[in-house]
DNA sequence: TTATGTGAAGAGTTTCACAGCA
DNA sequence: TGCTGTGAAACTCTTCACATAA
């Protein structure tokens, strides 16, 4: 146990194990070893035990994990053991399809998206997957209201710097950004850019 | 210049480097320095020529980079200096956004997403932004006619592993993976997953 | 005997700082 | 003088290998 500034890298495998252990039946498959789960996510069983090395001791030497009480742990490690409400920032065709999308998945509790924001009119008080559409002039106070400590932002370029610090100024802690800007954030504030165009142009020079 | 294995980052930063000289306009701005780049990525000047170093000499000391020199030669690097066929996989709602986000984005072209594949008969026939659906049985053989060096996932999590080995079979060299599972591919295969439940759950740790 | 937990070595990336050229 | 190109240092992350505990 180490408990020392957590590398990044290691945050972002964490979901990836835990994923592994939820397709696990306990009653079946109550124990597993480091190569197991290695082996279920593609990668090293060292690795495995070396990330988990980092929030303490869950294994039993000779024997392994046992498989429900490690799940807890990592729901714990990654806070993911009560509600998040998450907001969602444009309900173009990307906006809607990942609404949709995350509430179909099966493991995207405790994750709940509990507003979509949009500029439009009319789309304003429709509903995309039960979620409702709030007009953007109420992001701040429903970010407030609804206690929206994580925005995906899916909407066209113009003027995101000015939505995000909004955002940030309203309590938001953490982005999921599909925008395709760089975004400049105070310290604390995390931001993820998924950029679909920027990764197929990067995969061409494998082609 | 050195030319050894170019780290997989580097080449990720490329296409931002790319797309920060495309919103210059050369008459306006002919010359821009790493600083200058660096500025619009959101990186620093010294790895923007870190990173250029790999390929080259483009710059000119005391002076900075030639915009439109610069620009032409990244395409050269990243392989966007000719047309990539694309192909995607599943025209459900991710599917069906991701080919009308790819389509209308201004920066999508080389890449042409000229085939849209799925297992529903309904869909088989119909079109999305222009785009073909085909039928998943004629995959192999429109991968092959197409010449489509690049596939798109974005169906249902079932029997994915077996579709990939049938497009690498046919030809494909690269996956952009939206699909929730670890990919076996063999060497000189590249995959890049971009897994939106493990993105949200992993930011969640930063709030 | 088996599989964990973890220092230490190794590999990969970023930052630094300065020589060198326009 | 100004900004590039690049080794070398600093830092981060992964792999290794083995002491250790069940």
């Amino acid at each position: 146990m180490v408990q020392r500034k957590v590398p990044a890298v290691v945050i972002r495998r964490l979901p990836m194990y835990l994923r592994a252990l939820e397709r696990l039946d306990p009653k079946e498959v109550p124990i597993v070893s480091s190569e197991d789960i290695a082996r279920m996510v593609g990668t090293s069983s060292g690795q495995v035990r070396k990330d988990l090395s980092y929030f303490g001791v869950f294994g039993k030497h000779g024997v392994g994990y046992q498989v429900y009480f490690l799940k807890e742990e990592l729901r714990r490690i990654l806070k993911l053991d009560r509600e998040i409400k998450v907001g969602l920032i444009g309900a173009g065709n990307l906006g809607a399809a990942l609404v949709r999308y995350h509430q179909k998945s099966k493991d995207h509790r405790p994750l709940e998206i509990v507003a979509v924001f949009d500029i439009d009119e009319n789309k304003v008080g429709k509903k995309i997957a039960d979620v409702e559409i709030f007009h953007m002039n109420d992001l701040t106070r429903k970010i407030a209201e609804l206690n929206i400590r994580m925005m995906i932002l899916a909407f066209p370029a113009e003027g995101v710097q000015a939505v995000v610090d909004q955002c940030i100024a309203s309590g938001v802690k953490a982005f999921l950004n599909f925008v395709p800007v760089s975004l400049k954030v105070p310290e604390g504030v995390k931001v993820q850019t998924s950029d679909v165009t920027l990764e197929l142009q990067s995969l061409v020079y494998y082609t």
